[in-house]
DNA sequence: TACGGTACTTTGCAATGCTTAGTAGCAACT
DNA sequence: AGTTGCTACTAAGCATTGCAAAGTACCGTA
């Protein structure tokens, strides 16, 4: 179980990059997260997040009917996104390197 | 340059991990985060990080004198921040399976 | 009619890194 | 002596963001 503060920033990065693949909406988002073995996100995290994207012109949104339930917001990821997705992947890539350089057990030196 | 929300709750793990090799002080330690490729944390977020990792009993503390400046605290790390740290080292890793996974581009779905 | 699953919103909280300001020792240069 | 710069720590208050909780509402089934 992620403790929720090591999400932080990372989970819109992750929620960013699956609208970029698929138009989408949030409770999709919440089932793909389960998926890929995030514990699961509450509805109060998931819809906030989905705003602020939007809010931030990151994505937009459009409503839709749905057979089976109250009307989706489908949201779509915009060139803004496209953008921010790609400074979110360099930014993670460099948290990566740095915890797990932190983290490697060097034999060169005084363990 | 990592922003400050994906650090949350990593640092504070960085740090433990750095403590655990060699009893260490907050300078030497923003020295080293810098060594692993972080851009340089301010001592204002360094210090309250081994404070409170001081108040939960994670790492425990020694002042000694130094030839070359003020006195320094060093830390070492604690029972309980040996737990901690395996604890955090697992959460890292099941974040970072997490999200490389929705990262990772599939063939076999439409993308 | 009630329940469960689907689907979204809003309010307020908590944790943690950051900014800023302050204190202080030591060495080197002017 | 005074100034500057590096070393070294503390403390107060801020901003961001995930989370909990409560509310609204559609739909199918029992």
């Amino acid at each position: 179980m992620i403790p929720s503060q090591m999400l932080k920033g990372i989970l819109e990065g992750c929620i960013l990059k699956i609208i970029s693949r698929n138009e989408t909406y949030g409770y999709e988002i919440a089932q793909k997260l389960l998926e890929y073995g995030f514990s699961p996100i509450a509805e109060g995290t998931i819809y906030p997040v989905l705003l602020r994207l939007e809010k931030n012109d990151l994505i937009c949104a459009q409503y839709r009917e749905s057979s089976c339930g109250p009307k989706r917001k489908y949201f779509s990821i915009t060139a803004s996104g496209k953008k921010e997705l790609h400074a979110f992947l360099e930014n993670w890539q460099e948290l990566e390197t740095g915890v797990n350089r932190v983290f490697a057990e060097k034999e060169t030196e005084n363990q």
